[in-house]
DNA sequence: GCATGATCAGTTAAGTTTAG
DNA sequence: CTAAACTTAACTGATCATGC
């Protein structure tokens, strides 16, 4: 059998299922970067096999991380395996926090529970993990899942933030995450109930903080907005927006800072080359690169040469430049509002409840905002809610 | 020394109660 | 009804502990 190895993938993202989000709130900062470099590391064999290997040294490298201190990485590794992912596997199969009081459990449900890492060992400098069959196929094909960029993770400093983050993915599409109450954000953010009980507190130490940091090393943009019942914040709104800048920098600095220096030692501009770059996208541009490479004949000018082999498509190869295919899923995907209500409205009573039950299993959150606006799927005002606009984004009937 | 996490004290703002 | 007094929570500044 082949197995794929970390040098034949490019972009350095893990796909994480939200219930792992979700679990790993209280794991220190350390320890979440780790469970994703071990996923990111298993991924392409996740399937095929429970048992995956990774060097220390390639640990390191995914996690940029210069230490030394192997102690301290095992005591990360250890600390996995008392991580536990917890989600429901009934006809609804929500996933729910691992927190008894929470709003989403529900004890008629049947839900499954697993440690994220079944065993560990390490022999010398290869460390040795693996997973159980029904995290693997959890983990391999998640409904809903949020895309961990390895190379943003390793940026942060702080274990909040880094929550905040990988939180904040899961609503990426929405654009916010609606009013959650303090406490359901207290569970997602890793705080304990024991710890900064005032507001005042929480705000200044976690939350501002944390915004501060996505914001500024991510790639997304996250605001947040406070509701209170008397004088008291009782729910808090995260909105969160891409940050485009920051896309262009990280394709810059981390995915492909080689071809950027072909490209400018070739007498490209740096705007040129990030436009090329981020228009056409990188293995695209390299292909057109090869053509200079593995040219018989002395090309004179390499710039005008790309220029034309980039917006020509030279040489009839395989690969299309993704800004096409791009733009066709794009315009495949995309549905206005007035489509998906005319579609919403003609739909029977009892596919409308069946569809709600696929949408809180993709998105278990929906029946918290459901439930605190206080709007069901049959009533009439659904449709004009922005539950609904949720609901169709949920159900890829929009352009997400 | 610096970053991060945690807590406290004084001040300010806003809502509630009560005396006139 | 009104305004002062009171209460409560947020804001701001400061300090301490811990780990790197």
């Amino acid at each position: 059998m082949h197995v794929v190895t970390i040098q034949e993938r490019q972009d350095k993202y893990v796909k994480k299922h939200n219930a792992a989000i979700r679990s790993y709130s209280e794991m220190s900062l350390l320890g979440r970067k780790i469970a994703n470099v071990l996923l990111y590391n298993a991924y392409p064999n996740l399937t095929a096999q429970s048992i995956h290997t990774i060097s220390i040294s390639q640990l390191l490298n995914l996690l940029s991380l210069k230490t030394h201190d192997y102690q301290k990485l095992k005591h990360s590794i250890k600390q996995l395996m008392s991580t536990i992912i917890e989600w429901d596997v009934g006809k609804k199969e929500k996933i729910t926090i691992n927190i008894e009081d929470d709003k989403l459990f529900n004890s008629k449900e049947n839900w499954k529970a697993c440690t994220l890492l079944s065993s560990v060992q390490i022999n010398g400098t290869i460390i040795k993990y693996e997973y159980s069959e029904v995290l693997r196929e959890l983990f391999y094909q998640p409904s809903f899942y949020s895309k961990i960029s390895l190379c943003i993770q390793s940026k942060f400093r702080s274990a909040y933030a880094i929550s905040l983050y990988e939180n904040c993915l899961s609503y990426l599409n929405c654009g916010t995450t609606g009013w959650l109450d303090i406490v359901a954000f207290r569970k997602i953010m890793g705080v304990h109930s024991s710890q900064y009980q005032i507001f005042r507190d929480l705000n200044r130490r976690v939350l501002q903080p944390a915004i501060k940091e996505v914001n500024k090393v991510s790639n997304i943009e996250v605001t947040c907005e406070t509701k209170k019942i008397a004088r008291v914040v009782s729910y808090i709104k995260l909105c969160i927006s891409h940050k485009k800048v920051d896309v262009e920098k990280e394709i810059y600095h981390q995915n492909s800072s080689d071809l950027f220096e072909k490209l400018i030692n070739y007498g490209a501009s740096k705007n040129q080359a990030k436009s090329w770059v981020i228009t056409y996208g990188e293995i695209y541009i390299k292909e057109k690169l090869d053509l200079i490479k593995n040219s018989t004949i002395t090309i004179k000018n390499p710039i005008a040469f790309l220029n034309k082999a980039i917006k020509e498509n030279w040489s009839g190869l395989k690969i299309k430049p993704q800004v096409y295919e791009n733009k066709q899923v794009y315009e495949k995907q995309y549905l206005s509002q007035e489509e998906n209500i005319t579609w919403f409205k003609s739909l029977t009573d009892n596919e409308k409840i069946k569809l709600l039950d696929r949408a809180t299993f993709i998105f278990p959150m929906l029946t918290v905002h459901m439930e605190y606006q206080k709007i069901k799927i049959l009533d009439e005002k659904f449709i004009n809610s922005n539950i609904f606009t949720m609901f169709m984004q949920i159900l890829n009937r929009n352009n997400i």
